[in-house]
DNA sequence: TCTGGGGTCCTAGGACCC
DNA sequence: TCTGGGGTCCTAGGACCC
């Protein structure tokens, strides 16, 4: 494989830090952003909250609890997706190649630069200059190694590593500190006697595909060993967008539910006409109050984003499936966005229903 | 103390086609 | 009466990420 040199670069506390250049008093203290509501979460805590324990995906209640002193500011997701844009820019004055990772991280391909330790320094400073914000960065061969490595000093941080020194490192460390190895994973890894990175490098490949499924398994096997070949993309496109919102009280019934669908719909259908996208599935998305989550899909012959359209498919989906009990979550999603511009032909089976209809 | 919102990818099974 | 192999498309659920 070719050589690589990627960075990444992480927004230290990104939220939290764009709160705190217009309210720079707060700079010191425990702050959290968070939303109002009885079921809202924490979006981000400042570093001084995070020693109350208090971290991303906290129930707000919860982190209200850990730290009274806290400062709670609800989330301007328009004020941080203008100040990602500034950083991305930022970036890519410096660096051709940039892979954004939502809206407080990127990727940064190094491969051009004689001296790419020197260059990450350069954006890590203009970042500071340019924007006010601090970031961490990590270099390696891979996007794996990189992502780790910034992860692995911040806030402020910079690391530089190779695969090898990645695994001695690490070789201690619980298997989660992998992204893409999550809880369940941890989990299961766990009841196979297997505790650390370490512990899994050294496991047999075989093993893993035994327990884990020929393809999970050698995912595992190799990320143990932080042997990752994704290459940096330097454009995304979205393939599907959606709206959902989680009710302050669960609801129940029909007679509740349709008007948020269509509201949702709307909004969905808003945005996708201003973006001049059209996708062919339409969903929802129902979380009942056992916190089970509930999909249904139907995928038309015509891509659309007519709110009418959408609206009443959704309503009808939602009408089929009847939830059994309260439900705390409703979404709609359009997916299968401008995947062919033509559009495809009908199902045989749906054409000659078509025929028969004619 | 229950657990947001917006995404991606994978799996497994069924329908259908050649 | 017993019945292929490979491929695509679709749905539903689940794990995971920021």
């Amino acid at each position: 494989m070719e050589r690589r040199v990627i960075a990444h670069v992480d927004m230290d506390a990104f939220y939290v830090s764009v709160e705190l250049q217009r309210r720079p008093e707060l700079r010191g203290l425990p702050v959290v952003v968070a939303g109002t509501g009885p079921r809202a979460v924490v979006t981000t805590a400042s570093y001084e909250a995070r020693r109350y324990g208090i971290f991303s995906a906290t129930p707000a209640e919860r982190a209200r609890r850990l730290c009274p002193e806290a400062v709670f500011i609800p989330p301007d997701f328009d004020l941080y997706r203008a100040r990602s844009k500034e950083v991305m820019v930022v970036l890519r004055e410096h660096v051709d190649r940039v892979e954004v990772v939502g809206l407080d991280e990127a990727y940064l391909d190094l491969i051009a630069f004689d001296r790419p330790r020197a260059a990450a320094r350069r954006v890590k400073a203009a970042v500071r200059e340019r924007a006010g914000l601090g970031c961490s960065i990590g270099i390696g061969p891979s996007k794996l190694v990189a992502k780790v490595a910034s992860d692995a000093e911040k806030p402020d941080g910079f690391v530089v590593l190779s695969r090898e020194q990645a695994c001695e490192r690490f070789a201690g460390a619980s298997p989660g500190l992998i992204p893409g190895i999550g809880p369940k994973t941890v989990d299961r890894l766990r009841e196979r006697g297997i505790e650390t990175l370490g512990q899994l490098a050294a496991a047999s490949p075989a093993d893993l595909a035994r327990t884990f499924g020929e393809r999970l398994g050698l995912h595992l096997a190799r990320l143990a060993c932080f042997e990752d070949g994704r290459e940096i993309e330097t454009v995304r496109v979205a393939k599907s967008e959606s709206r959902e919102t989680t009710f302050d009280t669960d609801l129940r019934g029909l007679d509740a539910l349709e008007p948020v669908l269509d509201r949702l719909s709307a909004e969905l259908c808003r945005t996708l006409a201003r973006q001049e996208r059209t996708g062919r599935t339409i969903g929802i998305k129902v979380r009942l109050d056992d916190f089970s989550t509930h999909t249904r899909a139907h995928t038309r012959d015509e891509a659309t984003n007519d709110v009418a359209v959408v609206s009443s498919t959704a309503r009808e989906l939602l009408r089929r499936f009847d939830p059994p009990r309260p439900v705390r979550l409703l979404g709609v999603r359009v997916a299968g966005l401008d995947e062919a511009e033509t559009g495809r032909q009908p199902h045989a089976a749906a054409a000659g229903q078509l025929e028969l209809s004619m």
